[in-house]
DNA sequence: AATATTGTTCAGCA
DNA sequence: GTGCTGAACAATAT
């Protein structure tokens, strides 16, 4: 599921492939990932190149040389590919972005909860959108964390789920980050103490740059993460406890009963 | 065939 | 009104 580190690495990968392309037609697959007429979105492209590429939480934009950014969320399953060859084109391609090179990239979401959109900018985007500051941005420090615990009284698991309040994170980095600070996921906000808040914050921190880090190089996650242990019944990578399970904010959540209070 | 998943929207409660 | 939780919904492979 992309969250905040795989939004990264579609950036990163967009960024070092496909800038500079002069983009020859649009290919639309499936007009129900649009939230913009068709037309709208190929005059916004054909005869441009992608020039550069934000993020913010799980949103990336690409701007191009005209008046607007490409805006792309990726739902439960967007993935980008850029190919040359045609047979390597993804299954469930939604638009796929012809270059007049020869080279494709391509918007792939199997369950089309993402979608392609087109912005003027994005920072205006990202006010719209009502997003919370991302949690990689160097200007977001503990201070600003800890203005966002402040006068809030529900489970620490939602709130962080909230884009509104910190952008990026998910529901299985919101797992990790909980299990890592060995809190519950339905502590209440206003009982974590200063010292968990600032646990908390460097472990979000932490976890999302590793699993930057590991994807940019193709490894794998750590066996030590919860992410490879979601299962009830486990045993806890940490303390050798029991994994449990249960829901929290209507998603499925893993915890362990015995480290995490 | 039930399940999993995200973000949005709505209903209800304190 | 505010802040919060939970339910329903969208789509589709497994």
């Amino acid at each position: 599921v992309p969250e905040l580190p795989e939004v990264e690495g579609y950036a990163r990968y967009l960024a070092s492939h496909a800038l500079d392309q002069k983009i020859a037609r649009v290919d639309l697959r499936d007009e129900r990932i649009l939230t913009i007429p068709k037309r709208r979105l190929e005059r916004a492209v054909i005869g441009r190149k992608f020039r550069s590429v934000r993020r913010h939480g799980k949103h990336l934009f690409a701007s191009t040389d005209g008046e607007t950014w490409l805006h792309l969320h990726f739902g439960m399953t967007g993935d980008l590919a850029y190919y040359i060859d045609p047979a390597k084109e993804p299954r469930f391609a939604r638009v796929i972005f012809d270059f007049e090179n020869g080279a494709h990239l391509a918007y792939e979401d199997m369950r089309l909860f993402g979608y392609v959109d087109l912005v003027r900018d994005p920072d205006e985007s990202i006010r719209d959108l009502g997003l919370g500051p991302d949690p990689l941005d160097p200007a977001f420090g503990l201070r600003a964390f800890r203005g966002l615990l402040s006068r809030r009284r529900g489970a620490i698991k939602s709130l962080l789920m909230s884009q509104d309040v910190i952008a990026g994170l998910g529901n299985l980095y919101v797992d990790e980050a909980l299990f890592r600070s060995s809190i519950h996921p339905r502590r209440p906000v206003d009982g974590l103490d200063a010292e968990e808040a600032r646990t908390l914050f460097s472990n979000i921190r932490r976890i999302l740059q590793d699993v930057i880090a590991r994807h940019a190089r193709g490894a794998d996650l750590s066996r030590r993460y919860l992410v490879m242990n979601r299962e009830e019944g486990e045993r806890c990578p940490a303390c050798g406890g029991t994994i449990k399970r249960t829901v929290v904010f209507g998603r499925t959540t893993y915890y362990c009963g015995r480290h995490q209070k």
